[in-house]
DNA sequence: CGCATTGTTTGACAGTCATCAAACCGAATC
DNA sequence: GATTCGGTTTGATGACTGTCAAACAATGCG
């Protein structure tokens, strides 16, 4: 079985401006809460990527375009293995380079996420 | 001497995307920057915008719009005050909203920028 | 009042972006 | 070898963005 790495900038080559573009997009941080949530725990056998487009009700060939933009922004890691792509976050090397940042805007999201369910709730 | 508030989002309509959209263009992290520099230590007289301008090499349109982006985005508070506009950042809002968020940003912002320095002072 | 100062708004322009659909491609499976 | 499967690439489309320039608006000053 082939296994190898895509492309991506080296840790020293990361620019904030696109890791905080990367961010920006709602969808695109939602891929990546759901890398990180489904890289945690794992045996680093990740989840193949078709499953994002699924869970968001996305085209695949968008998630494909958003998974590329967060590669290329050094947010993620893309091993190929066989005909899956499994995606990792580059947590630690994000953490060299601008320490605390992934941290804080995945806490913002959930807590922006926990804001908006209850919102949905008490409308209810 | 007149003095009002632009419009601005309340604390609790402030969007993380937006947010980190308005940091994720160079040059209005940039003037983030600069509006955080000038703002502290200050006697609550900032300087006026006009500044920015100057400092950054744009057309005065363009840091006008700028301006109204991170306003918009709820990044920071414009008093209008006579004919000048005095901006501020709105760290304490944001810092509720999203708890340690604008101090990383700004440290990797400052970090990326030694870094940038650094590298220039090599190569000369 | 007339004028200078400070900043906003509008229009134009070029570039980028997110999205989908369809074609394509490499790897595994039958 | 043909087919299927997971994913990428290309093309098209509509929306948005950053920038400047010029016109406009509002305020303070002589």
């Amino acid at each position: 079985m082939v296994e190898r790495d895509l492309f991506q900038p080296s840790t020293a080559d990361i620019r904030l401006s696109d890791v905080l573009a990367a961010f920006a997009d709602p969808v695109r941080l939602e891929v990546v809460r759901l890398i990180d949530g489904l890289g945690a725990g794992e045996d680093g056998d990740g989840t193949p990527c078709s499953q994002y487009g699924d869970m968001l009700g996305i085209h695949k060939s968008t998630v494909s375009h958003h998974l590329k933009v967060l590669r290329e922004a050094g947010v993620t890691r893309t091993r190929v293995q066989g005909r899956n792509r499994l995606v990792q976050l580059r947590r630690a090397d994000l953490d060299v380079r601008f320490p605390g940042l992934v941290d804080v805007v995945l806490n913002a999201a959930a807590e922006a996420d926990a804001k908006a369910g209850a919102e949905a709730a008490a409308a209810s």
